[in-house]
This record gives structure tokens, sequence and C-alpha cells, in this order.
DNA sequence: TGGTCCCCTGAATCTAGGG
DNA sequence: CCCCTAGATTCAGGGGACC
């Protein structure tokens, strides 16, 4: 994409510098925005210090509106430019995830999951005056309902030991090592723990991609990011976070090619008909297939359909009427009997691609 | 209090019902309000059966603004009821959530805690298409930032094996006997597990407190609320579900002490997957495993799979196959070498659990 | 009686690409 | 735009049948 401002930072207020970004030009776009407002229309992040310093005369609604109209500034300005087919990931905590939660429907943005990072270490409750507040919310849209947005389901599997990922990930919170800290004293109050991002930039983007975070702090998104192959964008105010973000980006050691490398969708594979096993006599016209339960029998035809009793057609098709079901992969529902064993079309396959190549 | 229906189903819409109700005068409020679920078609499973969905029509709303003048309505009748002192409880998922918790913040409702309830055994993403939809969200409101409102501390760290009560509960959806049915079909499409009720209760009443739900389907929380001798007012529409709750309500017995041990919910056993040690940077992308006698090597990948020459798959499979056998423990096959020396990657696992936790 | 296996089900915004 | 077809896609728990 000519023009993007690539692998840098923008010190610039947010809604600025998304205005002059080119449109539809960004992949993904991850936003941790300040979550409450005070009096000078300032605003401040949960940590800061002077959330309960509150003026007992603040009007809430008025200040809520005045929240919501920031929020949906910004939210506008990021729906610009991203791309059709691109995704938002926005994280909050219950004093704002509301607001920000529906003003991105209000945008037409399409809510694909609702996420709760569940902390592995929260901070207790000292005064034992609620439930002690252990995790945060992230709420991942794509810009339409039609959007094909990206979501790499294999590797967020293969992350979770091979069962689908939940959307409640229980992750630890930032420290450590990981806290980027000047003098010794933490630089950022809200800094996000680098492996919640990986998840997120994992899941949603492909190597390469344009990740733009308009609220960019110490710039964990910019780490990961770089660490994964992916560019990013920065937007941040503050030229004291732009400097330790920085510093802290140029040490990052992108992960090898290799490495980087995820479980693909088999969706991505090429195409094998059937029949090009019968043509090359991986299976012979005359075959008798049948499902697991040996339940019912269909016979290849020499252009790789099947004929089952007075039925006809191809594997997928008989598959599905011989179960009353609606649809049927008949690569897997039907196989092949080897020895006793019974073989599943999907396993020739392989074999096929393996001998044949895959192109 | 004088002239409240106490322990009785209304039959009428809960607007309607609550603002004929004297203000002031209920202790809590526990809300089941519609989702506003946009389904589309039907959705199979990969076996071929169909999704029963939620298509009922107290659930259909035109659009969001329509979702929205529903929801403050009620929520405002809900609040002239409520005791200045009171809380409520609204429960919801992503669909709906951010327009209730708006809603709530813009009538003034205080929000004391987000409640994130994680379904122990949630329906699967069947598409692949997304995270599984693993949890509902319930808002913990009181009725002023300065209210008093319940909330009973020691018992909620008892029940959690005195640990302070976190905003994430682990709980199974209402399934077996707990599900009502008739004539072996489900009562409602979306009864809600008692043991949630509970522990709502147990944690913001006192015996005798007068809880009120004005979605009340099939009265769990009335089920619950005499269980726990607390007192329950029910408002529902349909009377079909006021037949079954009563007839379910008549059956509860109130809960000897015996029986409320049996309610607590055990922890969940903690399952740490290898793809957590990658993401936290624990074991690196591009790390080389070996097993314990160095006759396999494979290297690992950023989504926690690993590669062996043109195999991928988890460390489990990936161990199974290199010895050709039926399964493996990867944990225990699997080795780093460190400085010389092999160490499983059953060792790292114990590491992150010292330092992250287990639970 | 016990173990094994199969079946059923749960608030779901649930496909992709070519003609 | 619609229509059609290939084919990718599920976890945990409870209950009942069967050996």
């Amino acid at each position: 994409m000519a023009g993007l401002p690539l692998d840098r930072i923008i010190e610039d207020d947010c809604i600025a510098a998304m205005e002059a970004l080119p449109a539809k030009s960004v992949d993904m776009i991850f936003a941790d925005p300040p979550y409450n407002l005070q009096l000078g229309g300032d605003l401040y992040r949960p940590e800061g210090g002077r959330v309960d310093a509150v003026d007992d005369a603040w009007d809430k609604f008025d200040d809520f509106s005045t929240y919501d109209r920031f929020t949906r500034r910004w939210l506008a300005a990021a729906r610009r430019i991203l791309k059709d087919d691109g995704t938002i990931w926005v994280i909050g905590s219950y004093h704002n995830i509301f607001r920000v939660g529906a003003s991105l429907q209000d945008l037409g943005f399409w809510v694909l999951n609702d996420i709760v990072w569940r902390k592995a270490n929260p901070m207790p409750n000292f005064k034992g005056t609620r439930f002690t507040n252990a995790h945060e919310t992230m709420i991942w849209c794509s810009k339409s309902e039609d959007a094909r947005y990206t979501f790499n389901y294999q590797a967020m599997k293969a992350l979770n030991e091979d069962i689908q990922m939940r959307s409640d990930w229980v992750l630890p919170i930032c420290t450590g090592g990981e806290r980027v800290k000047v003098d010794g004293i933490k630089a950022h109050p809200t800094q996000k723990p680098e492996a919640l991002l990986y998840r997120v930039l994992l899941a949603c983007t492909e190597p390469g991609a344009v990740v733009l975070d308009p609220f960019f702090g110490t710039g964990t998104t910019g780490a990961v990011a770089k660490m994964l192959g992916r560019h990013y964008i920065g937007i941040e105010r503050e030229p004291r976070y732009i400097r330790v973000a920085k510093e802290r980006i140029a040490k990052v050691q992108p992960m090898t090619d290799e490495a980087m490398a995820t479980m693909q969708s088999k969706r991505a594979q090429p195409r094998i008909p059937f029949g090009a096993l019968v043509e090359t006599g991986m299976v012979k016209a005359g075959t008798m297939l049948t499902d697991l339960s040996r339940r019912y029998r269909a016979a290849v035809r020499a252009d790789g359909s099947l004929s089952m009793a007075d039925d006809k057609g191809s594997i997928h098709q008989l598959g599905a009427r011989a179960q009353g079901a609606p649809s049927c992969n008949g690569w897997t529902f039907w196989h092949i009997e080897n020895a006793g064993k019974l073989v599943p079309l999907d396993t020739m396959r392989q074999q096929y691609r393996a001998e044949y190549g895959t192109a």
C-alpha cells in the first residue's frame, strides 16, 4: 500500500492522524482506548490514580455522552481506514466497554465475538466490597455482516492443543521483564501483555498484514507485530511513550518464516476431484465404498461418480442422501475396505497429494 | 412489605406489571431479557444434525433502536421499584449486553462488576468461523454510586475455598435432570442453571429478601429463591411458561446446610495447552525439540504446533507419528536442550503453573 | 453390576467460490 | 445479483443400550 507510514509511530491525536491516512488501507486495528473522562475533558486510564477523585457535581449522563462522542469519532475514523474485509479489536473494562460496544454496533460494525481476557493473576479486591475484577473484555468486529474476514481457525486450534479456541482466554497480566520501566518505574499504567496481542494477531492477520493501533502507548502491538512479521502503524500523542516504544520495538527480533508458519486451513489446499483418484487407478472403478458404521454401500463408477441402488451422484451427494442429511463431506464419509480395515477416501486423497503434488 | 405479591407469578407484560408495583419495594432484581439474536438460516452440525436455535417471537426486534427503547423502558420501571440500597443483575450476550450496559449507566445505575459466566460445556462453533462463544455476561449494579448495597463477601469467599470470588465464574450449562421438559421437549430454550442464580442470590441478598424477576420464564430465579429462603416475584407473559414454573417451584424443598455444600462448585481443573508456553515466550517459536534418545527432532511453530520434515501437528500427534504409536504424551516425550541437558516440556509446564497460577 | 459405546444436545448473529 | 456445488466443520456431559 503506497503512502502508508509502515512500521512507524505517528505523534498526533489519533483522530486527526487516522483522518490523514488513506481509506480502506489497513488490515486490522487493535485499540486500547482510554476508559473514562474527567471534567477537564482529558481522558485518563483506569489505573491512573485519579479515578476516585471525581467531582460530585458532575452529571453522569453528560459525562457519558461526552465519552460517547469521543468514542464515535475515533471509531468512525478507524472505520474509514479499515479495509472492507479487515477487523477491529477494542479492549476495555466495564467502565467503558458497553459504550464502546454499542457505538461499534451503531456504526455498522458486526460483532464477531466478545473475548474475555481472564487474568491469571489479577489485583485482589482489597476492601472486600465486590467480586475481584479479574478480567477485561475485547470486542472483535468485522466491518459488515457479510465481510470475509480473516480467522486462522486451525492456528487457534493448534494453539489450544487441538481444541477449538474459546471466547475466554486465560493469560497472565504483564509483569516481570516484559513490563517496560523507566528508572524503575513502569512506563505506562496499562501495558498489555504481549501474549494477548500475539493471539489476536495470529488469529486475525496473515504475515505482511498492516496492523494499526491508534492508542499505541508503549507499543505492545508494534512489538508483537514485528515479532510475527506483520507491519504496524502506531499513533500516540505522548512523546514519552513514543520514545519508550521505539526503543522497545528496536530490540525485537522477528521470528523466522519457518517458525512463523501455522496450521493451514484445509480450504486453502488445492482441490482434488475424486475422479482424479479413479483416473490414476488409485481407486478402481467398481470398488465398493461404505461408511464407518457399514450402514451404506455404494459402487465407484468410471467417471468418479457413485451408484447406490438406483441413485447416482458425487461422493458428497450420495453421502448426504444416504444419511438424509443436508450435506456431507464424501471424503471423510466414504471408506474403502482394505484387509478388514476401513480407510477413508480422505487418506487416499492425501496419498494422491503426496504422490502427484498439490498443484 | 405490604401489598407485594410475594412468591407469586404475575401474568403480564413486565413493564406494565412493574409499573403497578409500589416504588422502592424490592431488594434485588434479576433479569434475563431477550438477547435479540440475529440468526440467519438453519445451522447444521458436522454430523448432520440441525441446531435447535432460539427462534421464538419474543426474541425478535426490528433493529437496535427498537431494542434500546424496550431496554430503557423496562430498566426504568425496574429502577423505580428497586429499593435505594438494592441491586440489579442483567444477563446477556454480545448481541445485547452492550446496549443493556449503556442503558443501565444512562439511567444512573452504578456498575459494581461485570461477571463472566464461563460455560464449562458450551456449544462448539460448528463451522470453524469464530471463537467458540463460551460465555455470557452479567452486569451487577447498585442504584447509585453511594448506595449501601448487600454483598456477602465472606459467603462468596467460603464458596470459593477461601479465595476471593472473582468476576469470572465457571459453571456448567443447564442440562440433565435440572432442565425442565414437557413431553420430553425442553420447556424453555434459554433456561439458566440454578447454580448461577444460587451464587447471585447468596452474594447479594439476605434470607427473607424480595427478589424480582421480570422475565421469569420457567422460574429458575423462583426455584432458587425458595430453596435459599428468599421471596420471589415473577413476571411472565407466556402462560405455558408460568404453568411449568409453578409446578417446578412447588416441588422445591428449602435447602438444608448439607444440601448447600453440594451446590458448591468444583474448581475447574486447569488445562495448560502447549501453545500457552509459546504465547508467553516461555518456549520460543523456532525452538528445536527432541526426544530423550535424540532420535527425532521437531521445530516449534508460532501456533504451538510442531513441524518435522513435511509433517505438522500437535506435540502429541507428532510424538505419536514419530514413534508409529497410536498415542503419545507430548509433554513427557519432547525435550528442550538446555546447556547440554534435555529438559522435558512437562518441566516447562510446571514452571508456567508456578509462575502464572493454575486457576 | 460394571464398563463401553453410541447418541443426543446446548441463547449461534457459523462457508467459499465459480458460473 | 442469484444459484449451485464442493466440501469443511464439534466439545463436554448426560443418558441409555448393550455386552
